[in-house]
RNA sequence: GGGCAAGUAGCUCAGCUGGUUAGAGCGCCACGUUGACAUCGUGGAGGCCAGGGGUUCGAGUCCCUUCUUGCCCACCA
């Protein structure tokens, strides 16, 4: 027998969280249940970078994420999340080199395996506090199955995939046209490269043409330029092939302005006819059109600038100087030497790198790439046929415009903290790839072996993730299991990022979809801005979770949200959610209160019936408990998290506490036999141990606290309980409703709120009782039944309550109430006020029948009825005969308030 | 230049495949506190669902269009 526990009155949030995970996980209820009869269900988590502190757009996942694990887990899956952490290579090493600043250190001071050293160090200590902070979010992970992207597990995942597709021909190194950070200095993805617009000028510059033999007069073709710096690198000059302005000069050459180099000028349908002067000039070593257009026409490539962001030798005397200081110059000496036509102000695209906000440099480098039109072509099929579902829908649009619009992906970054590149050169200049460091090369049988200095993207571990972290690339228990995993659930921001290079990796390593499902979030607003550290708007869960507890922060980010949809977080939502926790608790308090022992059986066993009391009440309750739990249980299925969380919250609060536990006080109070109070506190015990499981994903700790003190109390009789909330069944669905009693009850909300109006509209002394007699014609036996319940509940005071079928002698004074298929008289003494009481039955007249007419207006509209659904026209039909039934006591009463 | 989202009560947002008199939280007004809860209860005010057109028996919901805001993508230098 469980010892009773006591309940505190006010509810301490931290006091049990902080008490029920670390049981959770001693328990190992975390780890999927090891019977392989059991469906599975399986997310990984998307690894945070350890690049700080979790913020809320983490806990919006990790709640989003335990909420469907949670589910799952009740639902009896052999469920699997596994935690994971990003070494977030760029920005990753950002970080550590920003420690070093402050010391006044660079990482070339320490040298690549110092440095590594302490990004070590970094990591650990970062990885550390995220573990923590998720411990307190609650998220139910199997830490022992953690995995960081450096481990030795997905490193060698990592590899394998490198050397697979080396081998296969889609991994090549090459000289072309990149993105260059100079403050990073690296390449970069065109992901990486964030387009901002920005004010710069035009230049407008005349390159004197080649003379032809026989010209006497310098010809010029004008060109537009945004960086004029590169007229240097310049070496050609491009128009449209249509261009009536130049058709004569396509094919001839024209001079460099200061290089005093000769280049041709060609044909290209890149070139726009109406931009600028219809000529551009072609530098394809710093720009990726210009490169495009150069492989086309064999234009040599040259490169002014070098990878310090610095102009290089080639730019002659602008040697040295940085992009910022030779533009003006450069300008300056087109003016002097005549080449200058003019400047305009024009507002441009400038890119600019992802984690620095440097100004991204196009150059020429060597760089390794993946060649992903093939990986694409198949990454797209698996979501147009189906295997793998986006949702929020909309998104797979933007998926297949990123994807069949994608170019190869520069996989290569100068960087020193990630994976390094698994490929060797010789001494003999052999090349190869290999999964482990090898001793000599395959080739020649050369030990003199030097290891391509780069790292790899750390997109391209990540694009790993789903398989690496089951134990890909071994044949392992985990992969085989989990894999295909069940549910992504990430943000949209990195759809392209991330979700579309798992799903390209997912089908070309292991031949299939890595997840089944796609669930995109939206981004968490503070305001109408979105959260970021240099608006120092950043909220940090961690605080909100000391102010209002991590189940009151957990329901505010699920709760009133939509898939994909950007969603503000605010103090009122976290308080209203607080409050509603702190509802729970007291709900809780008072079903605890009155249990005593509670008769519990298996509650799977429950479901169909109503457990204890027979009164209508009771039998309400449980019809739409029952109603609830299919209702949010197919919410669930099809993702309408929000939604399914709007629904319990609504049935605990609006219907359980707000009517049925005053229905119940009044019922325990009024019961015969103890028999009686029995049953109805087994129905109260019931329906609220119900709605904790059906809560439980959304906010697991106060519900953990609820149901162990509930069953504390229970009298188990053999069964044998879950031992946690955590792994107790999910409410099974039944289509189980009494639809009289619910159509009872909905009489009996609907003379209750009247006669509170109408206490209210007569301002009658909230202390006083007054009489009721209630007519109710053929339903006198069911309004006998509920007269106390009608009589007492909170604002009511109707006392006594005389319930008849039909008035023998008409009550003088008395106002009335026409709701619920009867009429209710209550003699009001002395408050009673002849034209009062007609102006309020005239007004409620007014409104029955103009509901009248517009339901009958709908019923006579020619095609309604043939058309409309019949269900549609029987509710209307149905409708309308009450509504009459209730005008026609309202006219009776005017009648004889009249006469 | 292309695409997407949003525009619903004073504020922040729900509203699934079209079907009662459009909802919630917060805020506001009035009243209420001796045992679940003032982190509360009861009652109330407040909305031509951005504008216009269309489809339909029926539109917040579908189609077209305009406006406003935000976001994403893109090789007009």
């Amino acid at each position: 027998m469980v010892e009773r526990r006591d309940m505190a009155k006010a509810y301490d949030p931290k006091e049990v969280e902080e008490r029920w995970y670390q049981r959770w996980v001693a328990a190992g209820y975390f780890k999927p249940d090891p019977d392989p009869a059991k469906p599975t269900f399986c997310v990984i988590m998307p690894p945070p970078n350890v690049t700080g502190e979790l913020h809320l757009g983490h806990a919006l996942t990790a709640s989003i994420q335990d909420l469907l694990v949670r589910w799952h887990r009740m639902m009896g899956d052999a469920t699997l999340w596994l935690p994971g952490r990003d070494h977030a290579g760029i920005a990753g090493q950002l970080v550590v080199e920003r420690e070093l600043a402050a010391e006044g250190k660079t990482r070339h001071d320490l040298g690549r395996e110092k440095f590594l050293e302490r990004m070590w160090d970094w990591m650990e200590r970062y990885g550390e506090a995220i573990g923590h902070q998720h411990h307190v979010l609650g998220v139910s992970v199997d830490w022992d199955r953690e995995r960081f992207t450096m481990d030795p597990g997905p490193s060698r995942a990592v590899r394998t995939a490198f050397v697979r597709l080396y081998e296969k021909g889609l991994i090549y190194r090459g000289a072309r046209i990149t993105n260059w950070c100079p403050r990073c200095a690296t390449a970069l993805s065109d992901l990486e490269v964030v387009h901002e617009e920005e004010p710069g000028q035009l230049t407008y510059v005349r390159y004197p043409l080649e003379p032809l033999a026989g010209e006497t007069e310098t010809r010029h073709i004008q060109i537009a330029t945004t960086r004029p710096e590169t007229i240097l690198a310049d070496t050609g000059i491009a128009v449209h092939p249509d261009d009536p302005r130049y058709t004569d000069v396509v094919g001839r050459r024209a001079i460099v302005p200061v290089a005093d180099r000769r280049v041709p000028i060609v044909a290209d349908d890149v070139v726009s006819l109406e931009f600028g002067t219809g000529a551009v000039k072609v530098t394809p070593g710093h720009d990726p059109t210009d490169f495009e257009i150069g492989q086309r026409h064999k234009l040599p490539t040259i490169l002014v600038m070098g990878l310090d962001g610095k102009m290089n030798e080639n730019a002659g005397h602008y040697q040295g100087m940085t992009v910022k200081e030779a533009r003006p110059a450069f300008v300056e000496e087109l003016r002097e030497r005549g080449y200058l036509v003019k400047q305009e102000e024009h507002a441009h695209q400038v890119g600019h790198c992802d984690r620095c906000k440097t100004i991204v440099e196009p150059l020429v480098s060597e760089q390794w790439y993946v060649r992903i039109a093939p990986l694409a072509a198949a990454a797209l099929d698996a979501v147009r046929d189906g295997r793998i579902e986006i949702i929020p829908e909309r998104f797979a649009k933007v998926y297949y415009n990123w994807m069949e619009n994608i170019r190869d992906w520069c996989i290569s970054r100068q960087l020193w903290w990630g994976h390094r590149i698994p490929v060797w050169t010789c001494a003999n200049g052999h090349v190869f790839a290999a999964v482990e460091d090898p001793m000599a090369c395959p080739e020649c049988g050369s030990t003199q072996l030097a290891q391509d200095p780069d790292v790899l993207d750390t997109w391209f571990s990540s694009g790993l993730w789903p398989f690496s972290t089951l134990g890909w690339p071994d044949d392992a228990d985990d992969l085989r299991r989990f894999y295909p995993t069940s549910v992504m659930e990430t943000g949209y921001d990195i759809l392209f990022f991330w979700v579309a290079r798992m799903i390209m990796m997912g089908l070309e390593m292991t031949g299939e979809v890595p997840f089944e499902t796609v669930y995109l979030h939206g981004l968490i607003r503070v305001g109408r801005e979105k959260m970021s550290k240099v608006k120092g708007n950043v909220l940090n869960p961690l605080e909100l979770i000391e102010d209002f507890g991590t189940d009151a922060l957990r329901i505010s980010l699920v709760s009133g949200t939509t898939p994909g949809n950007d969603t503000q977080i605010s103090n009122e939502r976290l308080e209203s959610n607080r409050n509603f926790v702190n509802k729970l608790w007291n709900a809780g308090r008072f079903v605890m209160s009155n249990v005593e022992r509670w008769p519990f059986r298996d509650p799977m066993a429950l479901l169909a019936t109503a457990p204890g009391a027979e009164g209508t009440a009771d039998r309400w309750i449980v019809s739409r408990a029952n109603a609830v739990t299919a209702e949010t249980t197919r919410l669930l299925r099809d993702f309408q998290l929000g939604e399914a969380a709007r629904t319990v919250h609504d049935f605990l609060w609006a219907e359980f506490c707000d009517w049925y536990v005053e229905i119940a006080k009044i019922e325990l109070r009024e019961a015969p036999d103890e028999a009686t109070r029995d049953g109805i506190r087994t129905n109260l015990a019931w329906v609220f141990e119900h709605t904790l499981r059906l809560l439980h994903p959304m906010m697991p700790f106060v519900t953990e606290e609820l149901w162990q003190t509930l069953l504390s109390t229970a009298d188990v009789n053999g069964v044998r309980p879950s031992p946690s909330i955590v792994i107790a069944p999910w409410p099974a669905e039944t289509s189980a409703r009494d639809a009289t009693a619910e159509a009872q009850m909905d009489a009996v909300f609907e003379i209750v709120r009247g006669v509170r109006n109408l206490r209210a509209e007569y301002r009658v002394d909230p202390g006083r009782w007054v009489p009721a007699t209630i007519v109710a014609g053929d339903d006198v036996d069911v309004m006998r039944s509920v007269a106390a319940i009608i009589g007492d509940l909170p604002g009511c005071r109707l006392r006594p309550v005389e319930v008849v079928s039909r008035l023998d002698a008409p009550i003088e004074h008395a106002v009335t109430i026409v709701a619920g298929g009867v009429t209710v008289y209550i003699p009001l003494a002395g408050l009673m006020d002849v034209a009062q009481e007609l102006a309020r039955l005239q007004r409620e007249q007014a409104e029955v029948t103009a509901e009248i007419d517009r339901a009958e207006g709908l019923l006579a509209r020619p095609g309604f009825v043939e058309k409309a659904r019949p269900d549609v026209v029987v509710r209307e039909r149905d409708k309308v005969a009450s509504l009459r039934e209730r005008l026609a006591k309202l006219d009776e009463h005017i009648h004889s308030l009249i006469s």
